[in-house]
DNA sequence: CCAGTCTTTCCTGCTT
DNA sequence: AAAGCAGGAAAGACTG
């Protein structure tokens, strides 16, 4: 169980690192500093940094000098992204540092290791430590005030209506436990293809965290006040007595209380990464993935989904949506069909292959970015 | 504000 | 019978 929960811990906060915010400075996006198990652990009794949701990046309002390893790889993975530099120049081994070692850096050295973008780094370096901003203090002074609502919502981060919440815990999946701040973010890398060699290098970027699972903290305490669950005491899917529910998807409730945490700023959450790239880099990973996929055929880029129910949480709690399953994200994926993204494999259950519009999943791709 | 994109949610019918 | 698959329909969340 101990090593479960330990194995999660990594794939929780590698994925997390992968699918932050794509400019967290321009989004507030708020990733949970969270790369490695170390900091994981060492955040769990940070609730606000798992509770940033995606609008805010781990190091931001923190002076560069006591940012962490995770909150430095994030900060770096978000220059990386933001001047749209080929991540596959930079030796990311050599980025395992943290804050204070990183700001005694010289100039030459940041370029040694970083390429031109060190120049960057150092410029941006500068610029942080002599203005600081004070969005975390804010948060965490949020935090504290809702401290006790929120500390609940993260003990009880899957609400009832989630079937699949015991197998994931079961399976040390617990990016839904407290103490997995650094599940899945919400934020996002940029779709498409350059994304891929920032997060395929190991690129941090952390995420937030708790949505895992807290992640419908959202749904549900929001939701709670105001219609809480219960309140829908009818509705049942496809329940005739009560009627047809409108078609669609049923707007949010719990906005406002993320906006509360997250601090009203930006009207628009950097866009997550799409599905299909979600589901490629849980198999690009093997090491990561844990039995939740497979591949089929990876020349050919088929695949299988083996736990298909943990993988739909897993997206859900990227998402923030705890109400994830299968069946919805399998309709996600069909629509891909129609973009190429996907090709149909049939007569066969859970087994999807990638198809032309698709990319990163080579083996060639991987073994390019990896590096 | 609007149109477009990408899901998300539901549903019906069919297949395995 | 249950679990998946196929797609249509509609709407939410974002993006440009």
């Amino acid at each position: 169980m101990a090593a479960a929960c330990q194995i999660s811990n990594v794939f929780s906060n590698y994925f997390s690192a992968m699918y932050s915010a794509e400019d967290p400075a321009l989004t507030s996006a708020p990733p949970a500093a969270a790369f490695g198990a170390e900091d994981a652990e060492l955040t769990l009794g940070s609730p606000q940094v798992s509770l940033e949701g995606t609008e805010k990046a781990s190091w931001s309002g923190e002076e560069p000098q006591f940012w962490s390893k995770a909150q430095v790889l994030d900060w770096i993975s978000y220059q990386v992204e933001k001047h749209k530099y080929d991540a596959s120049a930079i030796d990311f081994s050599r980025c395992n540092m943290d804050g204070a070692t990183l700001c005694g850096c010289a100039l030459e050295e940041l370029r040694l290791v970083f390429g031109p973008l060190g120049d960057q780094l150092h410029a941006q370096l500068r610029d942080l430590t002599s203005s600081p901003s004070d969005e975390l203090s804010w948060i965490i002074e949020l935090l504290e005030k809702d401290g006790i609502a929120f500390q609940e919502a993260l003990e009880n981060p899957f609400d009832q209506g989630s079937p699949f919440a015991q197998e994931l815990l079961e399976d040390g999946q617990q990016q839904a436990s407290p103490c997995h701040p650094g599940s899945y973010g919400a934020g996002a890398p940029s779709p498409g293809s350059s994304d891929i060699s920032t997060t395929g290098t190991g690129t941090p970027q952390s995420s937030h965290s708790s949505d895992s699972g807290g992640s419908d903290v959202d749904l549900d305490l929001a939701d709670s006040k105001l219609f809480p669950r219960d309140g829908f005491p009818n509705y049942k899917k496809g329940d005739p007595k009560h009627g047809k529910r409108k078609r669609g998807r049923p707007r949010k409730l719990s906005k406002e209380y993320w906006e509360r945490l997250e601090g009203k700023k930006s009207k628009h959450a950097p866009r997550g990464t799409h599905l299909w790239e979600f589901i490629r880099d849980i198999l690009i990973y093997p090491e990561l993935n844990q039995g939740l996929m497979k591949w089929e055929n990876r020349h050919e880029g088929v695949f299988k989904f083996l736990r298909s129910e943990a993988v739909a949480q897993l997206w859900g709690q990227k998402k923030k949506n705890n109400n994830m399953t299968y069946e919805k994200l399998s309709r996600a994926m069909r629509y891909y069909y129609k973009r190429e993204i996907l090709e149909r494999v049939d007569g066969r259950r859970l087994v999807y292959k990638f198809g032309k519009n698709s990319s990163g999943w080579k083996e060639d791709e991987v073994v390019q970015t990896r590096n």
